[in-house]
RNA sequence: GGCCCCGUCGUCUAGAGGCCUAGGACACGGCCCUUUCAAGGCCGCGACACGGGUUCGAAUCCCGUCGGGGUCACCA
């Protein structure tokens, strides 16, 4: 019994980074290959030239190799370097009569929508019959003009692998939607046909947004007489804060939320935040005035800046943002693969290996999955901490490559390795480095908070400041700069002065890192060695005491 | 609104008619540990949407109701 080797694809179209719901398609693409001893392929939809860009697509491989969710195709598939071979085809289906050119221009489309509305009744495009002379006269006007697919009307149904047998829908549904647009460009719905059937693709996994469009793609192969793949349309991923289909708009919609309250705490009006964030009036006024306007990429931060939005604030929604965040790929590829996946059992941490091993379509289910960050967080937290070490330095490599603000960029790999072992607990890899930037800065860059000068040094007249002088002196004897001794040390002081440790501790901490969070203190102090230590102490008792 | 898909703890899910007093994970609450923030340990709270069938027996099968989502482009 042969068993023809599994083709699959992920073909996304380069408009911006790659988002999670496009990673977790993929993913499923990249597993159902490779458990199978299969192949993944790539392909870039680049059909709509409005919105596609080299530095999407460059962005696109980018995330997908930070996944770990390698092709194997070694020339990516572009459908914009394919014109002529759709064209051909596009030619024979006309030449049958089973495609025909349309001339009506948007406007008149957007009209004969609004009339249907206007009438209560569902709009349909079906072939309007123009005689040979009507023809003749849009031709010699050289009248712009797209071809669509003339689809029989009758029930379409398909099986699918999630879903089940019997999905589709009836004659009442048909229309003839557009194959190539006036711009000479394929639609989706006739590129990925095309390409699907050339690349050999066996098994298509998409998102369930993709459903209906499956009724068009499955007409389109019979009339080319094309085999048709194994469809598994995946359940959707919803957005926490809307409880819909996650989408790159929901960080735009949380800085507009913010921007919001801002001018209304703050009496201030979207004029006000142009000036302050020296973007151009018009396009905020464009932006608020219109909820489908989302700002770009380099606008986002200046305008954050004024409202007061952190990066971190902001829902993680592209592969890039983890990235940045510093969450390990392969913990946000276990996470994805549950989300709509199970691989039955209890089993939940699972390596990349693991989970190859273990995916099958029949674990896909088909409801709905919630996109639930505090699991993600936890899924990372735990791998962090059971990494090796070297896995680990590699991760905070790639993480300052891409947050090149941080002081830690300067860091050498044994400093970097203590840098992790000191956080071990931590969520993230910028909650490691945010909490460990006081150990690179110079000790003149260090700033008091004042709230931790207050509540640390000043209070019950200034005893955490007088421990502080006393301790100082305490910090001048171990001879040996090891944490242990610097423990014994300060531990040996607080017994003979009746202190808890924290009444002692909190001060120094404050002094190295001029806040009330660090890492252990005492490794803390290890790590900056006791000059720097004793020199921010001096320093703090000058400037905070 | 039409069409389509879905419905087990707050969330992700296990569950293929008796193994279910419904299991796990995250979150949440309590206690412990503790020099800060974390991390960690122990304990706990918590669901079969509702109503009808079918069956000796239903979370599991059928029907209806309700609820949620998707989709209605010269975007993919």
């Amino acid at each position: 019994m042969s068993n023809p080797t599994i083709v699959t694809r992920f073909a996304p179209s380069p408009t911006g980074y790659l988002h999670v719901g496009g990673a977790r398609t993929a993913l499923f693409n990249w597993l159902l290959a490779r458990h199978s001893g299969g192949r993944y392929l790539l392909r870039i939809e680049d059909t709509d030239l409005a919105r596609s860009t080299d530095q999407a697509t460059r962005q696109l491989v980018e995330d997908l190799r930070w996944l770990g969710l390698n092709w194997d195709n070694a020339e990516l598939v572009y459908q914009s370097r394919r014109l002529p071979i759709y064209n051909a085809i596009i030619d024979d289906l006309i030449a049958r009569g089973l495609a025909y050119k349309a001339y009506e221009t948007a406007e008149e489309l957007s009209a004969q929508r609004v009339q249907a509305e206007r009438a209560r009744r569902q709009y349909r495009y079906r072939r309007p019959q123009l005689t040979d002379e009507q023809i003749r006269k849009y031709e010699s006007e050289g009248r712009p003009h797209v071809v669509r697919f003339a689809m029989a009307v009758k029930e379409y149904r398909f099986s699918d692998a999630v879903l089940g047998a019997n999905q589709g829908f009836g004659p009442g549904e048909v229309q003839d939607f557009v194959i190539r647009k006036s711009d000479g460009m394929p639609t989706y719905h006739f590129g990925v046909v095309i390409d699907d059937q050339e690349m050999g693709v066996t098994h298509v996994l998409r998102g369930q947004e993709h459903l209906l469009n499956t009724c068009n793609h499955i007409a389109l192969q019979e009339a080319l007489n094309y085999p048709r793949p194994i469809y598994a349309h995946l359940p959707v991923i919803l957005a926490p804060e809307t409880k819909a289909k996650l989408s790159k708009r929901d960080r735009d919609q949380k800085i507009r939320q913010r921007a919001g309250e801002w001018m209304r705490s703050q009496k201030k009006t979207a004029a006000d935040l142009a000036t302050a964030s020296g973007l151009p009036e018009a396009r905020l006024a464009e932006w608020f005035g219109n909820t489908a306007k989302q700002l770009d990429l380099s606008e986002q931060p200046p305008v954050m800046r004024i409202v007061g939005l952190r990066e971190v604030d902001l829902p993680e929604i592209m592969v890039h943002d983890f990235r940045k965040n510093g969450y390990l790929p392969e913990v946000l590829n276990n996470f994805l693969a549950l989300l709509g996946w199970s691989p039955g059992g209890d089993r939940e941490r699972m390596t990349m290996d693991e989970l190859v091993s273990h995916f099958s379509i029949d674990g896909i289910g088909k409801a709905n999955a919630m996109f639930n960050r505090d699991k993600l967080l936890a899924f990372n937290t735990e791998a962090s901490a059971a990494s090796p070490p070297p896995r680990m330095l590699a991760a905070m490599r790639d993480y300052l490559a891409i947050n090149t603000d941080s002081p830690l960029a300067s860091a050498d790999d044994p400093q970097l390795e203590k840098v992790l072992k000191m956080n071990h607990g931590f969520h993230i890899l910028r909650e490691a480095d945010e909490k460990s930037r006081f150990l690179f800065l110079p000790d003149n860059e260090i700033e008091y908070q004042t709230d931790a000068v207050e509540k640390v040094l000043k209070k019950n007249d200034g005893q955490g400041a007088a421990a502080l002088r006393e301790v100082r002196g305490v910090l001048d004897g171990p001879a040996n700069w090891q944490a242990a001794d610097i423990e014994a040390a300060v531990k040996g002081y607080c017994d003979q002065k009746q202190l808890g440790l924290g009444k002692v501790a909190q001060p120094i901490r404050v002094a190295v890192s001029g806040t009330t969070i660090s890492p252990p203190i005492f490794e803390t102090l290890e790590f900056l060695g006791k000059a720097k230590t004793i020199a921010r102490v001096d320093r703090c008792i000058t400037l905070s005491c």
